[in-house]
DNA sequence: TCCGCAAAGTTGGGGCTCCAAGTCTGTTCG
DNA sequence: CGAACAGACTTGGAGCCCCAACTTTGCGGA
């Protein structure tokens, strides 16, 4: 243990601490800003960054008025930063990253949303949604697909679809809080193993993502990645 | 646009579209606190919060007395938030979460690298490493595997091996300043078929798994996850 | 030409303050 | 009793300042 480490961090270690050993459950209030200073005897600075600090990491989150609280859904990672999030593809835009020419083609239709979709776009079964297919292409070689559910109101048509859904939202006056993503391994369906060129026993990646405004899903979407040559490289800063 | 927009967004989307659209390459300065300043005619508050935002998301990478630059690897996502980087696995954490009991056993000894760990560890290839199996079991059904190697000389022995090689690392005086990771899918060896109980036709998902400090890696790891029954919400705040 | 050193610039930790906007709570008034 | 309102708190944006530690650069002397 540095004795010289930068004071902000006792009160994130403290803090995380009570939070992963459950002192502080789902749900607890955190001190506030005030409270912080005087209970680890820190300037403001350092507490504020504090807050921020276990906030960036999801752990806790603030409300505007109120106070911070624990949050109540474990919040772990992404497969993408949010910056990438305004893309309806995880991985193209780390192709991109990495020198390699990313194109892709859509097409929109709309859907009776059907019980899957219902629930996790909570609306009725009978609910129309758009449905919008996509095939990226990396050099013009098929890298992945992504079909994106968006009930009927909040999708915007033409030219707007290249806009991410971010940006789209943000015209709406509604603003993106949380994105929640599932990951899992299964066999390809026979157009994927089409359209995606699959040899044969290559299983595929299925990532199921939503996108929620506060506690409304706005949209959600199932991205399909080859499971063999593809190897994405993360990283990240600590 | 809003208009009311907080103003050092504006400083990170200027920033940020500059260093997509690639008029800010790879290594590229960029501008300093004070320079951002005067440039965007913002307070010093400002600036530096649209620093730590580019850096944060990794876009950037600040560098004390020097200044701030673009990262050089493309800085992708994580597939868990690093509080969590300090166990060896990136799901067991997660499952623990959502309430269930983990709990792993592993055992270490010591292995030749050979060309391909020796690559990924730069070291020789006739260099000795600690080879660390792990298994992880959630309400005591095997959840997933995963094997660690460390160069002899950093690897810790006894009852340090429960703390995480974030913790063990700083005892040694290390900062581990990066971790890069690539997932890819295939089928499952026979020992993992065993060792997950996995039904016939499942892939796994496979995360290979590199801990570095500054230009040496100091840890890296293949994790094996059942591709199947396995399915991890993420979330993320925004 | 090369080396060493000092000055200037830069990050990151910390401190303090002001303010808008939102939440909470307790009291007063109809 | 119930509704409305005022005052106390809280977050998040923003500004300005000081300082330690580190890097870069340019200058002067050998």
């Amino acid at each position: 243990m540095a004795t010289s480490d930068p004071v902000y961090l006792r009160v994130v270690e403290d803090i995380r601490r009570q939070i992963i050993d459950g002192t502080l459950p789902p749900g607890a209030p955190i001190p506030s800003r005030a409270q912080l200073t005087r209970k680890y005897q820190v300037g403001e600075t350092a507490a504020r960054h504090a807050l921020r600090v276990l906030a960036g990491e999801g752990l806790i989150i603030g409300r505007v008025g109120s106070g911070h609280y624990v949050r109540d859904r474990p919040v772990l990672a992404p497969l993408h930063r949010w910056r990438f999030l305004d893309r309806p593809a995880p991985f193209a835009a780390d192709l991109q990253a990495q020198g390699r020419r990313v194109t892709w083609d859509w097409h929109s239709e709309p859907v009776e949303a059907g019980p899957d979709l219902g629930r996790r776009l909570k609306v009725d079964g009978s609910a129309t949604l758009t449905r919008t297919h996509y095939i990226f292409r990396g050099d013009g070689k098929p890298l992945q697909l992504a079909t994106s559910y968006e009930p009927l109101e909040l999708a915007v048509h033409g030219e707007d679809e290249r806009r991410g859904l971010v940006a789209r939202m943000h015209t709406l006056g509604i603003k993106i809080t949380e994105v929640v993503e599932s990951v899992h391994t299964r066999p390809p369906r026979p157009a994927e193993i089409d359209a995606l060129h699959l040899a044969a026993g290559v299983h595929v990646l299925h990532v199921e993502r939503t996108h929620w405004a506060g506690d409304r899903p706005v949209e959600t979407s199932d991205i399909v990645i080859p499971g063999d040559r593809f190897r994405v490289m993360y990283s990240m800063p600590l």
